[in-house]
DNA sequence: AGATAATGTTTTAGGCTTCAAGTATTCCGC
DNA sequence: GCGGAATACTTGAAGCCTAAAACATTATCT
């Protein structure tokens, strides 16, 4: 959440260009996502986290455990505890025991999650088309193009030694 | 944090060409982020938050205080107090009062400091440098220049209301 | 000078996040 | 079927983060 350019005076070796860019991205993912956390708790009072999880239930009818919401969020167990359990008592989310596997609890949303998720996601849609609305259709395809050969160099670079 | 595309099957209408192109901004952004936060702790046991501090005043030798810090870092005040007090109790930054204004608290870096950040600055600038490999330079400028136009697009949604 | 406003920082309450350790249950090899 | 490994989740400690209230100091207005 730093500000951009920060780094680059300090910047040692030759690769001020790539510094850059990254520093560039940042400050752009930052920027939006700081709105998008603005207005879900402006217009619907709830956090980003929330909003994740209710999205990962809503395309699941049947429910998830904990460990399959967990991967799909790449977020820690340990997280998703506290998570669920709070919108459990907001009364967005319903725990059930999994009747095949007594160690495992599914995850459903209860009508009201219903509900209150097709409001945010529908507001959500409209911002990001808002917050994006200046760049003409050509400029997202070759932004999303180059988006995509970045996380490939990304992944990588990150998995290297672990296959 | 969370996967991308998950958004996408509950998109009511027709903005689905921003939203997709969000995610996938989130998702690079996100990987390359949380590889960094990763090589920070394995290398150095540090986080990107005391990184992004002994940044800051790494460029300022004479100190800040802890609202210029908090202004550049984009953060709240209530947030630098505990991680300057972190990072005073690691000895890499020093508090001192300032003369001028009784006020007002002057964050430095000690020696312990300058030398910690250095050591952390070049390995950073080497991990995106890596991280970012995969891209071509005229990619890379491409990029660049898109994602300013993300930036202006995003802050001029931002700031419609308040000049 | 005295009241009031503005500024700089800390505190408080709460949420998000991870890692590591702990508990419960299931799976697997024998 | 029994014992050990693997799996699913919770708990606890610690850090990061915010918004709002409290506190201290400085600036301003009259």
């Amino acid at each position: 959440m730093s500000d951009a350019e920060t780094l680059l005076a300090d910047a040692p070796a030759g690769h001020k260009d790539e510094l850059r860019l990254w520093l560039r991205l940042l400050t752009c993912t930052n920027l939006i996502e700081a709105e998008i956390r603005r207005r879900l708790r402006a217009d619907f009072d709830t956090t980003l986290p929330r909003f994740d999880l209710l999205a990962q239930l809503f395309r699941a009818p049947d429910g998830l455990t904990l460990g399959e919401v967990s991967r799909r969020m790449m977020v820690s167990n340990g997280n998703l505890t506290g998570l669920s359990a709070r919108l459990e008592a907001e009364g967005l989310v319903e725990r059930r025991a999994l009747a095949t596997d007594r160690r495992a609890t599914t995850l459903r949303l209860t009508a009201r999650g219903r509900r209150a998720f097709s409001a945010q996601s529908t507001a959500h849609e409209g911002w990001v088309a808002e917050l994006l609305g200046g760049l003409s259709a050509p400029e997202r395809a070759t932004l999303f193009r180059l988006l995509a050969r970045t996380k490939t160099s990304a992944r990588a670079a990150t998995e290297d030694t672990s296959p």
